[in-house]
Formats: C-alpha cells, sequence, structure tokens
DNA sequence: TGCCAGGCCGGGT
DNA sequence: ACCCGGCATGGC
C-alpha cells in the first residue's frame, strides 16, 4: 500500500477507543488456551469455539502435554460444535507435535524466538496460516505482530480507508509501517476492529447506520491507495 | 430455509 | 500470483 498521512491510523484508533473503551482482549484465560482457540476459530463464530473449549476444559486437556496424549479421533469428538472437526484436531495435533519436537514442548521456549523467525515456523506447521500465527505471536506470546482478519478487511473496505482488495501482507505491513512497534497497541486495535466488526459490520445486514463511529469517521482522513 | 461465522489447504490455471 | 472446492457446526 502506498505510503498515507502518518498519523491517520492512530487517529482511526483514538477513534475507536475513545468510542467503545478499553476491550483487555482475547478470550482466553492461558497462551495455550488463546493458541486453542485461534485454531479453533478459523472461519467459525466464536460461540461455537467456546463450546469446544468447555468440553475440553471439563476434560482437563487445556494444556499440551495432556491434550497430546489423548486420541485424535477423540479429541475431534470433543471439539465438534466449533466446525470441521476433524481438520481441527489435525491442526491442533501438528501444533502440539511441532511444539515438543522443535521447542521442548514449552510454550515460554517457543516464544523466546526471535519474532520472524518464530513466524515462519508457525506458518510452516499444517493448519497454521498468517492469521492464526499471528494471533499466536501476539495474544498468546506478546510480539508486536499485526492480526489482520476478515473484520480488518471488510471495515477498511466499508469505512473507504483502502482501495482495491489488498491481500493480507500488504494490510499488515501497512498498519506497521504508520504505527509504533508496541504490542498493547496492535492488541487494543485488533481487539476494537473485531468489536466493531461483530456489532455493526456483518457481512450481510451491515448496521453501518448504527455504528458508533459513524459521526467520527468524516474527519479521518484517506489512507490512498491500495498497492504493493 | 439459507446464509453466515475472527481460515487454511491442495490442486488447478 | 490468484482462484476454487472442500472442510462442518450452530445461530439467526
Amino acid at each position: 500500500m502506498d505510503i498515507p498521512p502518518s498519523d491517520t491510523l492512530r487517529e482511526y484508533f483514538r477513534t475507536m477507543a475513545s468510542a467503545l473503551g478499553p476491550m483487555n482482549w482475547w478470550p482466553a484465560r492461558t497462551p495455550f488456551e488463546v493458541i486453542v482457540g485461534a485454531i479453533l476459530t478459523q472461519n467459525t463464530a466464536w460461540v461455537n469455539v467456546e463450546k469446544a473449549l468447555a468440553n475440553l476444559r471439563s476434560d482437563n486437556l487445556l494444556t499440551p502435554s495432556r491434550m497430546e496424549r489423548v486420541p485424535q479421533p477423540r479429541l475431534a469428538r470433543l471439539i465438534r460444535p466449533s466446525g470441521y472437526f476433524r481438520q481441527k484436531a489435525r491442526k491442533l495435533k501438528a501444533f502440539l507435535r511441532f511444539l515438543r519436537e522443535r521447542h521442548g514442548g514449552s510454550l515460554a521456549r517457543m516464544f523466546k524466538t526471535p519474532t520472524a523467525e518464530l513466524r515462519e515456523q508457525l506458518l510452516a506447521v499444517h493448519g497454521i496460516g498468517p492469521e492464526t500465527a499471528d494471533s499466536i505471536l501476539l495474544y498468546a506470546g506478546g510480539h508486536p505482530v499485526f492480526v489482520v482478519d476478515a473484520y480488518t478487511h471488510r471495515i477498511l473496505h466499508r469505512h473507504h480507508l483502502a482501495a482495491g482488495r489488498p491481500d493480507y501482507a500488504a494490510v499488515q505491513s501497512f498498519f506497521q509501517a504508520n504505527l509504533p512497534r508496541d504490542s498493547a497497541l496492535y492488541n487494543e486495535f485488533h481487539a476494537l476492529i473485531v468489536n466493531v466488526g461483530k456489532n455493526w459490520c456483518r457481512k450481510s445486514r451491515p448496521l453501518c447506520d448504527q455504528c458508533p463511529l459513524l459521526p467520527h469517521l468524516p474527519e479521518l482522513p484517506a489512507l490512498g491507495e491500495a498497492r504493493t
């Protein structure tokens, strides 16, 4: 993407933050739960993920070593409510194998890996793509990477803040190039985007007219043309 | 009833 | 570098 006015994004963030307040986000209790949630929520409503997480919790399986000991078919059955359950059981197993073989089964050790290197490692794991990798890095590990999701694309489009159809990498580098490298800021910004997305920016039945950001948006300068 | 939800993979052009 | 079909449940 092209180089925009340098405080456009910070102003956009302040607009969201003052309209909605602090999010204090990802809805999970531990780093491992963040990771499991990130895989289970792929193209899936969070309410269904919660049911799957509840099943895992009641069987006391929300730790890497215990989950890895569970046979894959039983794991699949437990996460059934989150959809694509056979695929996702395989993905969880793939991550657990990676964690054990590459980092001795320790999340703390895994997250000591330099950000760019760990991102490459995660992307090589079956079932972990850009959004899942970045959610793990940011929300479970505190690494400063900006998470781009369907809401991010949609909101940029609805607010006429992006021209064309920039891909994941273009949107991410756009945010990262125009914000201070601050994981707390990335965390809060993405959380606000998800909040707006869930409540006022649905794919159909947009509810745009009730979006609390609406009164403030005309003050925002345009972000410029989308390019590579 | 049909559309939708915080993607990713594998195969094709 | 895109484009597509498959994967699957539960809520509205």
